[in-house]
DNA sequence: GTGTCGACACTTCCATACAATTTTGGCAGA
DNA sequence: TCTGCCAAAATTGTATGGAAGTGTCGACAC
């Protein structure tokens, strides 16, 4: 019945299953869960459903009322501006340091991702463009030799993906990303520190553009 | 039996005291921990101690062998630095907003944990002198609008500290480091990011200079 | 109509039992 | 002495029962 020995465990599998439909706002802002619901959404007992919510209590997509319940964590404009910002200071820093030395087996994969999202990109895919867009800044991270700056920025970037889950889904919009993740590839391909970090910030500071009309448009998934 | 009711779990209790045994290197790096041991060790049952595990594992101060137990985090050289460099890029970044931006009421409770870090340096209270030194830098987040920094740098700082502990314990290092967080304040008080930005810079590079000493003392607590 | 009290439902939190897996140690045999 | 194997011990992962906390809702007094 279950299927530990094929290496994940339930905890780990509801978790992961929690967290996509959290981030894909399957389910929204605001909705109360309790350990008993997780359990049976996914399949297992109230147990593995309670250590997903203190895991993902940890990156704030819970929040846990002692005693009471869980509620998924609402949009905070101002978390969600905290958090960019973070964001975005940490990975300037990133493509600064990758221009001064970049892995080159990274430097491979990054062409590999760059061509999976062009895929991903033409065909509409929006969930393997998503992935590829991690795991774009994941190998820039690691290429510049800081792979523990993606392991933050992910946490980060959890809260703002949920955020351009609500944004208009413009189809042109992706393959304008995709162009973003050249030019900040080209810049470091010729070392230049300015551009690589211009952009940097161009490309993830475009996202809040519109939070404003978000929040008026959901005012029910915002705190 | 239990005091429950007094407002903290038996859970959040275990995870503290284990996060402090930690990070003061009670418990060494490398230890093996079992859930069944934990509990003992601070007065519950296996369920709070495997919680409080899953808890510190987000935070990778201890790693978790899937079906094997779990080891305190051993001190990863590469590691120490890329949380150095992150950490300082964030607290850069925090005091160059600081310096446009500063909320008068957290300026005066920095002014408190100025004067507290002094009494600590003084009557050389190591603990004292660290609470009042994550204050210090926690209150210099939310007074520049973005207390997110602080608990993203205060993941990192576990980490730097407990190499810190390791560290000789010269009594005049507390002095200095407290001057060095005033020359930090003045800077903000003038306005004057570049001095600021390296003031930070100066504070939080030095814990890293003995760090290859540390490592050919003590190369079990290394990876 | 308003406020208070108590039963009740719901949920977490903790303890514990059980299942599955890994490690350990011993022992036989070459 | 070394190797292979098996059983016991230790440990995690999961399920579940029960205690305690919290909020709801209706009855009832005023």
């Amino acid at each position: 019945m279950n299927a530990r020995s094929l290496s994940e465990s339930m905890a780990h599998k509801v978790e992961r299953q929690l967290r996509g439909d959290i981030l894909t706002l399957a389910l929204p802002p605001g909705a109360r869960i309790s350990e008993q619901e997780i359990g049976e959404r996914y399949g297992s007992s109230r147990q593995p459903g309670r250590e997903a919510l203190i895991a993902l209590a940890k990156s704030r997509l819970v929040e846990i009322l002692p005693q009471r319940g869980a509620v998924v964590a609402r949009i905070s404009v101002a978390k969600l501006m905290q958090a960019a910002f973070i964001r975005e200071t940490i990975e300037t820093a990133v493509v600064k340091a990758a221009c001064n030395a970049f892995h080159f087996h990274a430097r491979t994969r990054i062409s590999d991702c760059l061509r999976a999202q062009e895929e991903a990109a033409e065909s509409g895919d929006r969930a393997a463009f998503r992935r590829g867009d991690d795991l774009f800044h994941k190998t820039l991270a690691e290429g510049a030799g800081l792979p523990m700056a993606w392991s933050v920025v992910e946490d980060l970037k959890a809260h703002i993906d949920r955020a351009c889950c609500l944004s208009l889904h413009a189809p042109h919009t992706l393959s304008k990303l995709v162009a973003e993740h050249h030019a900040i590839v080209a810049a470091i391909d010729r070392r230049d520190e300015g551009a690589a970090m211009t952009a940097m910030n161009a490309h993830l500071s475009e996202l809040l553009h519109d939070l404003p009309k978000l929040e008026a448009q959901h005012p029910d998934l915002f705190e």
